[in-house]
RNA sequence: GGGCGAAUAGCUCAGCGGAAGAGCGUCGCCCUUACAAGGCGGUGGUCGCAGGUUCGAACCCUGCUUCGCCCACCA
């Protein structure tokens, strides 16, 4: 192995398609059901198949390998199950807006079976792109188990579920209230409603009574909808209205008349109708809103409607309006209220509007009937699970919203009248009997004739979604892998789907398994751009995974946007992408990218930027250029050997200080990074990591190691010097090598690059993502250690410090004494001179215990209590700014003693504080006096030449 | 209209009862043979406001202000 062929700068373009390679082919990711270790799973949760992976999955998805890579080298049978999702309504929206565009058709045009033929076609692209986009980030996903939300087996489990659920008569059709898409021509659920205020006016109607003698007027934000009136409401206790109850009006433009009917509910804990707004009569339109239709329930009322399944207003609307659109009939209506002398004042008015999460479409609240599922038993089970701590979430201020929603739950609509998705196994005969069943009946069981059609519709998508955790281990049939893999240990997804997915697979998981499907569930941040505005495509602000991984110049992105051709203005957002992205994208690599999400996953949301990437791939650079520094400086090294050095009687204890330092310091960091884990605290991880190869491993332990791993012929022949070199080279590597195991799951890549080219013991396996986690071993914590480094620091830092004030270049090696009172700092600072000579570029001498005082023309630093830097700097020294500096040092100093002294001086606190953090107050109270003390006789003997020379 | 969360250095965020921290930025000095994707040093904060609890509060409680997010069929 050449050493010196390993390059300056890590290229992972070059790394990763290797390892990649190599742990497929070694089936590393597989486990095996059989397997008689503990088993640990995650599902992924499974993308949509219409898209690629954008970043919000790559830190989701890193955070499950993380855990996967963790537990599968903390000896768990880890499996990970890959899949991914037909997403029935995404993939109708997109394929019909293409449609439309290239070929100006509709599905209708197309046929069910042709569409469905290209949306198999559509699925075959992108899934295999999604799965590369993972592969490509180093996903460890259990490959061969890879599932499809339509697939074969998954439908069986579709078909299963359904008919069980039906037979216990928690699946049921009926005629309600539904949100119509009259775009996709289909109902959706509420949760794929969005609500927002738009604006628009309220109408003031006027319907003159049927008998004459006045009329009444009605508000209204839907002027249209007065088509489809069948009654008027007013409140039952309005004195106004007393005399017009159960009289009739004549409804304009229609030639129809309707009743005045009294009524009085409470909403909002407020009446209603309420005889506060507007004049407090409510025009009633059953069949095209929710609220209206619980009226008409209550009063027995007519239902028409007059709005179809496209948008379009049908009979028994009049004539002329029939064919309209909604927006095109309001128009229409209100200039024939108008000239009929029918129309009262018109406010401006903010609307709630409900809209098609998916096509955008104004969402017409509709009387349909549909299937549904019976939410309110299943939930039960739910709320009960959490309540008993089965399964808990985290963070935890997610359980509430859970809770809430739980506790509030609605009947689901699972029945879509899409084509892409699970046709529902229910069979309509020409008799009226519906037939539910596992495989098509050939006869009615009611007639027994055999005119049979299956419905038409499709389910919900979140229906098979929902039976996901445990469809994919091969229910409905007992399975090993249902044995060994559920429950889940954990789902890690967005808290964006928490009603949509964990709620539906917790009620559908205790019902059929009977257990939880997962034990917790992390709800991860939400990823924005840097401004915190979600990224969207139409915005110009999005951040792909992939440019992250391999880089992208600004040209390619920009290209990017006259393929793809979004529907906005594109010169502007070429501008955005120009503003955001001005420089391009460099390549970071998939390392950088995942440690870049572990680290900033904090709570809320992560502000992403390319900067913030760059950082973590600066820190990926820096990790192996600390290898290459190594690897150039482990010649001769054996393992077995140091090994056997280590494990010797003594042979611990014989290590010099900084060897034990950062093998504790080690220790410390292996401890955090597993109890950070073990708690979902990802960011704190990644931080207690990069400190430590950074901070310490590089910054210091490196710099100490140099001298004693510099080759050169006077430490050939010196066998002393040969000896302690080795066990430097078995620190350093052993440091390094415990570095790669326990940052593994968070940079798969580069960490085994640098592991594979470590010299360790030869019976290891072969891959690093194979080995063994590092455990933590409280018997190398070595706190004199780290208090003896600390102190070297702290002086080596003064030094620089005072070379850097005097504008002493950093190269320029300068003498400074150091006086250090007591013995045992002074013992340490003894044996450590050579450390500090180094790390600061000095010349040191420790003064004697009887040194006279100090020399006037030097500069002076205060460490700790105990050491004083003394630098001699002849003519060179700036008296005022020296004792300005100094002067600052010491108000410091007063206010800490001031403020301790006042604490100490209090009764209460010495009475009622607990004694450690009395004994620790007063000691800290004696180090500040002793080193204000040492400041103010710094300053004294500048003073006493200072008068002259100031 | 309800619920949840956040407010700490110029920016993004940690810290959540006993000495105010990190990264980026900024200002300087260094191409020191692992790394300029680097090294070194400095600057920078009455921890949103007002009360309370406590010997002690950035941290716990109450109220307020300002921002987010979620839920909700009011004409």
């Amino acid at each position: 192995m050449s050493t010196s062929a390993l390059p300056k700068q890590y290229d992972p373009s070059e790394v990763e398609p290797r390892w990649r390679r190599f742990w497929l082919e070694n089936g590393f990711f597989h486990a095996d059901e059989a397997s008689p270790t503990v088993p640990y799973a995650i599902t992924l949760p499974p993308p949509n198949v219409t898209g690629s992976l954008h970043v919000g999955h790559s830190l989701g998805f890193t955070l499950q390998d993380i855990l996967i890579r963790w537990k599968r080298m903390a000896g768990f049978n880890a499996m990970w199950m890959p899949g991914i999702d037909h997403a029935s309504i995404a993939v109708h929206v997109l394929l019909e807006k293409d449609l439309k565009r290239r070929e100006n058709r509709t599905r209708f045009d197309l046929g069910r079976d042709e569409f469905m033929r290209q949306a198999w076609a559509w699925k075959e692209r992108s899934g295999n792109r999604i799965s590369e986009q993972e592969k490509l980030m180093g996903f460890s996903l259990d490959w061969p188990r890879e599932r499809f939300t339509m697939d074969e087996r998954s439908n069986r489990a579709v078909v299963e579920a359904f008919v069980r659920l039906y037979e216990e008569g928690l699946i049921f059709r009926a005629k309600r209230m539904i949100n119509w898409d009259p775009v996709s021509e289909t109902v959706v659920s509420d949760l794929e409603v969005d609500t927002a205020e738009e604006d628009g006016s309220l109408w003031e109607i006027k319907y003159p009574l049927s008998e004459g003698g006045g009329e009444i007027i009605v508000a209204t934000t839907r002027p249209e909808t007065m088509l489809g009136d069948t009654a008027v409401a007013v409140n039952a206790s309005d004195p106004r209205y007393l005399h017009l109850h159960g009289k009739t009006v004549e409804l304009p433009l229609t030639g129809r008349r309707v009743p005045i009917v009294p009524i009085e509910l409470v909403r909002d804990g407020k009446p209603w109708p309420d005889p506060e707004f507007g004049s407090g009569a409510v025009k009633i339109t059953p069949a095209h809103d929710p609220s209206d239709y619980e009226v008409s329930q209550i009063a027995k009322l007519e239902i028409l409607q007059v709005i179809d399944t496209r948008g379009r207003m049908c009979a028994p609307a009049p004539a002329q309006y029939v064919g309209m659109t909604v927006d095109e009939a309001r128009k229409a209506v209100v200039a024939d209220l108008e000239a009929a002398g029918a129309l009262g004042e018109i406010k401006k008015y903010k609307v709630p509007r409900g809209r098609s999460q998916r096509s955008g479409a104004v969402i017409e609240p509709m009387l349909m009937e549909q299937w549904w599922v019976k939410a309110a038993p299943l939930a039960e089970k739910a709320i009960a699970a959490v309540e008993q701590g089965k399964t808990k979430f985290v963070p935890e201020m997610h359980t509430k919203v859970f809770m809430h929603w739980m506790t509030n739950i609605k009947d689901w609509c699972i029945s879509r009248q899409l084509w892409w998705g699970h046709r529902i196994p229910a069979w309509h005969c020409a008799c009226g009997e519906i037939i539910v069943a596992r495989e098509a009946p050939t006869t009615c069981p009611k007639c027994a004739g055999g005119a049979l059609t299956q419905d038409e519709d499709i389910l919900d998508t979140w229906f098979s979604s929902g039976l996901w955790p445990f469809s994919t281990l091969g229910w409905p049939e007992k399975t090993r892998e249902l044995a060994a893999f559920y429950p889940n240990n954990v789902l890690v997804t967005g808290p964006d789907i928490i009603f949509f997915w964990v709620a539906r697979m917790m009620m559908l998981g205790i019902h059929f398994m009977g257990k939880v499907p997962f034990r917790t569930v992390y709800l991860t941040s939400l990823v924005t751009d840097e401004n915190g505005d979600k990224m969207s495509k139409t915005k110009g602000n999005v951040i792909d995974p992939l440019d992250v991984i391999h880089g992208a110049t600004i040209d390619q992105l920009l290209e990017r946007i006259d393929i793809e051709k979004p529907p906005v203005d594109l010169d502007k957002l070429k501008g955005a992408v120009k503003k955001n992205f001005g420089k391009g994208v460099p390549a970071m690599g998939a390392d950088a990218l995942r440690f870049a999400m572990a680290a900033l996953n904090t709570t809320g949301r992560i502000r992403l930027s390319i900067d913030r990437v760059e950082k973590y791939r600066n820190f990926i650079n820096k990790l192996w250029n600390a290898s290459r520094f190594a690897l150039m400086n482990l010649d001769g090294y054996d393992p077995e050997r140091f090994e056997a050095q280590l494990s010797a009687p003594g042979g611990r204890a014989a290590l010099a200080m900084p060897e034990r330092w950062i093998l504790s310091r080690l220790q410390a960091v292996i401890g955090d990074v597993d109890a950070a884990l073990d708690s979902y605290r990802f960011a704190d991880a990644a931080s207690a990591i990069f400190h430590f190869v950074w901070d310490e491993l590089c910054d210091w332990y490196i710099e100490v190691a140099k001298p004693h791993l510099y080759m050169s012929p006077e430490v050939e022949q010196d066998a002393a010097r040969n000896a302690r070199r080795h066990v430097v080279q078995g620190v350093l590597a052993t440091a390094l090598e415990t570095t790669m195991r326990l940052m593994h799951p968070f940079s798969p890549f580069v960490t085994e690059e640098i592991w594979q080219k470590l010299p360790k013991p030869s019976q290891l396996p072969s891959s690093l993502m194979v080995t063994v986690f590092p455990r933590g071993d409280a018997s190398w914590v070595d706190a004199g250690a780290e208090a003896e480094m600390k102190l070297l620091q702290d002086t080596a830092v003064a030094c620089r410090m005072l070379k850097q004030t005097y504008g002493v270049s950093p190269a320029q090696p300068i003498a400074v004494e150091l006086r250090v009172a007591s013995a045992a700092p002074r013992q340490i600072i003894e044996k450590g001179l050579a450390i500090i000579e180094r790390a600061a570029k000095v010349e040191a001498t420790l003064a004697g215990a009887a040194a006279g005082p100090a020399p006037a023309d030097a500069a002076k630093a205060v460490v700790g209590a105990d050491v004083e830097v003394v630098m001699p700097l002849g003519g060179l020294i700036d008296f005022a700014a020296e004792k300005t500096r100094i002067g600052k040092d010491i108000t410091k100093a007063d206010k800490e003693i001031a403020g301790l002294e006042k604490k100490l001086g209090n009764a209460d606190f010495l009475a009622r504080a607990p004694e450690d953090v009395v004994a620790e107050q007063r000691a800290r109270l004696g180090e500040e006096q002793a080193r204000r003390q040492r400041l103010v006789d710094a300053l004294a003997t500048l003073s006493a030449s200072a008068g002259g020379a100031a």
